[in-house]
DNA sequence: TACAGCTGTTACCTTTTCGTTACCTTAACC
DNA sequence: GGTTAAGGTAACGAAAAGGTAACAGCTGTA
């Protein structure tokens, strides 16, 4: 487990580094907010744990705006005990989980690994109007109250499913790798899936255009980075 | 699972919801006491999530009402810890579960989860116009108060049940193994299995429609993923 | 015993899916 | 601007998955 930890309290964090390290738990550690946002782009993390008083942005406008970045790490908030007003416990409320300092090493541990046992068995998957509900195999266009559904071969399902989870470039070998654990996948192969990908998403575009015309084309968009792999495009 | 908020405010339910979705729980949302009434009126929910302080009826109130209009829909009630004096708490211990704001989503969630599974034990499993009353091995298809029995082998019946638990693909070992667990059911008899269900489906729909041409075909029907497994699929 | 309802088997058909091959487009780099 | 490599498109066909029909055995009951 990775864990991403936003604390500007120096000698605090390092305590709880060193304890999740011996615990098996790997843990970045950034003293800012804006420091956070920067790791978060160049990598996925299985937790973040945010402390609400920060230097510079505040947790709750930090938590607020990863969510719009369509960043859905489940995240614990850190908050003291005496800062606890109405405006916060709203806002806790929304959050994954909270801690109130002074919290019990143990204590951590223990609802880290329930967030993530938790985030691995997250049934539905929304980006944009594309909207996955990975337990019925079923891949959703969502306007409004309108549903299409968008028709897959599991193949294409798999390829669908592993991008939206990654939602960011997945280089072409991951993927063979992912589809094709054993068996050594052609990249001619892939390049059919993709292509296959492309028009099922499209033709069910269409098809919610012939009903609503308010939809342009690229709303959800296979995209290529020309050398390092193949992105999920889509509009809030 | 089918969840009715009560909560006047407003952000924090929209993050609510949005989490529940997330957890492949549906969520209805009503701001006010009067609004959560009328609801009722024509839906039943799996779980009512009730706040004390509502605009115009009190949570209490308001749950006295609905115990007494003889709705058993177990309720978790939320309050903040200020309000939270003997009174309160008397009345708190009288409710199917509580919780505290603020409070942790994953909290929530459990916390859903153990009240439907208490009352899962419940009779009556309703998929759309589906309905299945499990003691009785009974199967209806039911349209506003017009009903129509779903006629069923002891088999069809069977994979039908496990269908609308699981609500999900259920892949043909599993089900393989639910309906033979000893003797090893050939993958050829679930066929056929299959294939009768579908059968018996579509000729109650057919009836139904005799009698009401607003139905249409594909209000219930056993979805095929390829090389997946197989799936209920219903309209709400 | 005869009959009717269930279930399992077999055989055959239909559809879907996926890889291959071959060829075309486009972007990048010289 | 031209060359090259990455990526996009199209058509074909084999194999697999699934659907359908007919039939036979079994059970319990009239």
């Amino acid at each position: 487990m990775l864990v991403l930890l936003v604390e500007d309290e120096v000698p605090l964090a390092k305590l709880v580094c060193e304890y999740l390290e011996d615990e098996g738990i790997e843990t970045d550690h950034a003293i800012k907010g804006q420091q956070a946002l920067q790791l978060l782009e160049n990598q996925t993390f299985d937790v973040i744990i945010l402390d609400i008083n920060l230097p510079d942005i505040s947790g709750f406008e930090l938590c607020t705006q990863l969510r719009k970045q369509g960043i859905n790490t489940p995240i614990i908030m850190l908050t003291a005990r005496h800062s606890l007003d109405d405006k916060t416990q709203g806002f806790l409320a929304g959050t994954d989980d909270y801690l109130v300092k002074p919290f019990a090493m143990q204590e951590l541990v223990m609802r880290l690994q329930a967030l993530q046992q938790r985030a691995n068995r997250s049934d539905k998957i929304t980006l944009g109007k594309l909207q996955l509900e990975v337990s019925r195999h079923k891949a959703l266009l969502v306007d409004n109250d309108t549903q299409y559904e968008i028709i897959l071969t599991p193949d294409e399902w798999r390829l669908l499913l592993l991008l939206s989870r990654e939602n960011k470039v997945v280089n072409r070998e991951k993927i063979l790798q992912h589809l094709w654990p054993d068996d050594n996948g052609t990249g001619d192969g892939l390049k059919m899936l993709i292509f296959r990908l492309r028009k099922a998403l499209q033709k069910t575009l269409q098809d919610a255009q012939l009903a609503n015309a308010k939809l342009t084309e690229n709303i959800i968009e296979i995209k290529t980075i020309r050398g390092v792999g193949i992105r999920l495009e889509y509009q809030e």
